[in-house]
DNA sequence: GTCTATAGATGGATAGAC
DNA sequence: GTCTATCCATCTATAGAC
């Protein structure tokens, strides 16, 4: 199942099984990252995506099912790219990476989706959002998938000999925290406080002064 | 309104009107907090505080008031407290305190309200939940009312001169994610990732590590 | 496979008895 | 003021026609 995005795919006028379910998931991510998964029904993706009622649970097999879906999918290719970074930056250094490419394996990701220019933008938002208002299916995944975490903690640990684990542990909760909050509300929120100063589009700029900001706490 | 916790209260047999309420609005935070206000039926809240299911509309209006009714008294204690800290801290240091004390006054209100020993455990869980969750009076309140961090924020810049504006307004905005990110499913996560090492029960040593890692962060 | 119509369950809110 | 009974809207899921 989901090889739907094999190859390009319009929405169609026909009657494809695979743009069907495309447009299904594309319009429930979206409408879940900007609304929340609770104030979204199934009318409201089948009405966004232009396709039939039944769609959902004939494709999907019900709204939880989707979501789930939808969630997995986007996680494994987050972790997969940070995975990537972290194994490039291994690579470059011999098999122990410096802290700060460590910890840019684990920001830019998720950074460069939420890029204006990108249209994986509301991605990270579904992902983020997911995380803390998702079923309970997808609260154990969370609880129980931390192989790709682990990664980081044991690079962090090398690269930070002198650090007691567990303050690797705690620091690396801290940065996961604040890529977390890295959602459109709290932009905005920054965006009112600071008067307009600071410009969440610019994520380059962004993704420099969270490295900026871990790598001395990681240093502390 | 809402003078309810003026006494020693118990949920008592008898039909006091301030009982009742106070029992709603306990088991509202709590349940809000444990399982999400979609979660959550009026239905469940009356069943928890041991009262009838009209008690929340005739008490507070209806489920959304009762929200933000909660919502709105945790987080101007919240405020108040860290306020406070802010206050003391300038006066003991001629109205320039330093950026650790600062930070201080921003992290250790919430952190002694998560204690296990604190009976305002949910509250701060319930706030956090509430952030992301909550309706869009609560979405509103939250993009306007920035008076509190608006003097965290003049304080910080005073307290780090050579750091433009933007900074530390991206600084503060990462602080605060360090902040949200204390909830109870990203502390077991942690707790699974670390095979035990990290132990949430010891606020205040949580504390002296946020601090750490917020302040080399912004002295970076 | 697609879509309409509807079942079946649950929720928030309220009228009206006491 | 309290509480029961109930209204009415909305939702997910599915049966069955095409």
């Amino acid at each position: 199942m989901s090889d739907f995005e094999t190859g390009a795919l319009e929405p169609a006028e026909g009657q494809d099984q695979a743009a069907t379910k495309a447009a299904v998931f594309a319009a429930a991510e979206r409408l879940f990252a900007l609304r929340g998964f609770q104030n979204v029904s199934v009318r409201d993706i089948t009405a966004e995506a232009g396709v039939n009622l039944a769609s959902v649970n004939y494709h999907f097999g019900s709204k939880d099912a989707l979501l789930f879906e939808i969630f997995r999918r986007r996680t494994s290719e987050l972790n997969r790219e940070r995975a990537r970074m972290l194994h490039e930056a291994s690579d470059r250094h011999a098999g122990a990476p410096p802290l700060r490419e460590i910890l840019e394996a684990l920001f830019a990701p998720p950074l460069r989706w939420a890029d204006p220019a990108n249209d994986r933008r509301v991605s990270v938002q579904f992902i983020i959002r997911a995380r803390s208002e998702g079923t309970e299916e997808i609260r154990e995944v969370l609880q129980n998938d931390v192989s790709h975490l682990e990664r980081f903690a044991e690079a962090l640990k090398k690269a930070c000999p002198s650090l007691p684990p567990e303050s690797v542990y705690w620091r690396l909760h801290f940065c996961l925290g604040m890529v977390h909050n890295n959602r459109f509300v709290e932009f905005d929120r920054l965006h009112h406080l600071s008067g307009g100063q600071t410009r969440e589009g610019d994520v380059a700029a962004l993704l420099g002064r969270m490295l900026d900001f871990a790598e001395a706490g990681f240093l502390a």
